[in-house]
DNA sequence: AACGTAATTGCAATAGTATTGCATTTACAA
DNA sequence: TTGTAAATGCAATACTATTGCAATTACGTT
């Protein structure tokens, strides 16, 4: 909830209109357990009686990417909602593998180290993208 | 060259065929300085007047994938040649966002911080896949 | 060296994912 | 309420990926 208003706000500060397909994209982020594909979305959507293009849903995702109100999974092509305040350049999640249920993290330190690595053979690094695979608490123990 | 005679022995040595097909493959794999996608694979064996079809290219990145023999590079969805001995569960490299070099690293100690934080949230982590975006050491020079 | 067989590849069909330009509609400031 | 830039819908298209089955190939064995 206050997450929505939140992004919303967000939206307006930067000069962006806060449409009816935005929100119903927002609300359906916010609401998703783990990654949801653009076609998801739609389909979602549809069931609720909203019918959105899916350029419509492609673009509205490419731009909550931009202002850091959604990650793009790269394992699965799902989105899932930025929950951390300040992660412009680091994108790190676990997805489990099972479920599905996925959980935003980041750390400086971490960043860090990555970044120094990189150094090593002169890389300057300027986006970190880092997902972990594996078994959420739940599924570990409901096996 | 050793790089080339060390795959196909693993491959050998894990009772899959040396098919001309994978050998094409991975000679390109070696070569290339920049993630591959399978369809410019075909393309570029396509100029050397080996004609294969994109599903042979498909499966046969599957595997290399799976035999730790290639890993794909999640941002471009292209593939680069694995040249870490035993990178099992960890897939970490840097791709310049401008000439496209690619380089492969690992690190026992990142992978184990990123474990211990995900296991905060009881999360156990079996693959990293870490890509950092950015500039490699010739581009930010030669701007 | 030729053969037999399981593994591999090719083919055809199809599904899923993504992008573009332009016409239409909408949000929002005046 | 209206004007306008921004956003969305539509249609066409391209790219990416997967499946089942037929044809071919690699390679151990005879």
């Amino acid at each position: 909830m206050t997450e929505f208003r939140n992004s919303a706000q967000i939206l307006k500060s930067k000069g962006y209109k806060i449409t009816q397909p935005r929100k119903q994209i927002l609300k359906v982020l916010e609401k998703s357990e783990k990654p949801v594909s653009p076609y998801e979305i739609q389909k979602q959507l549809h069931q609720q009686g909203h019918h959105l293009n899916h350029v419509t849903i492609y673009r509205i995702l490419d731009l909550f990417c931009l202002l850091n109100l959604a990650h793009k999974v790269l394992l699965s092509g799902g989105y899932v909602r930025c929950t951390l305040g300040d992660t412009e350049g680091c994108h790190r999640f676990t997805v489990c593998r099972r479920c599905g249920a996925y959980q935003e993290f980041a750390d400086e330190a971490l960043c860090g180290e990555e970044s120094e690595i990189a150094q090593n053979w002169g890389f300057c690094a300027e986006h970190h993208f880092s997902e972990l695979s594996g078994l959420c608490f739940n599924c570990q123990n409901n096996l």
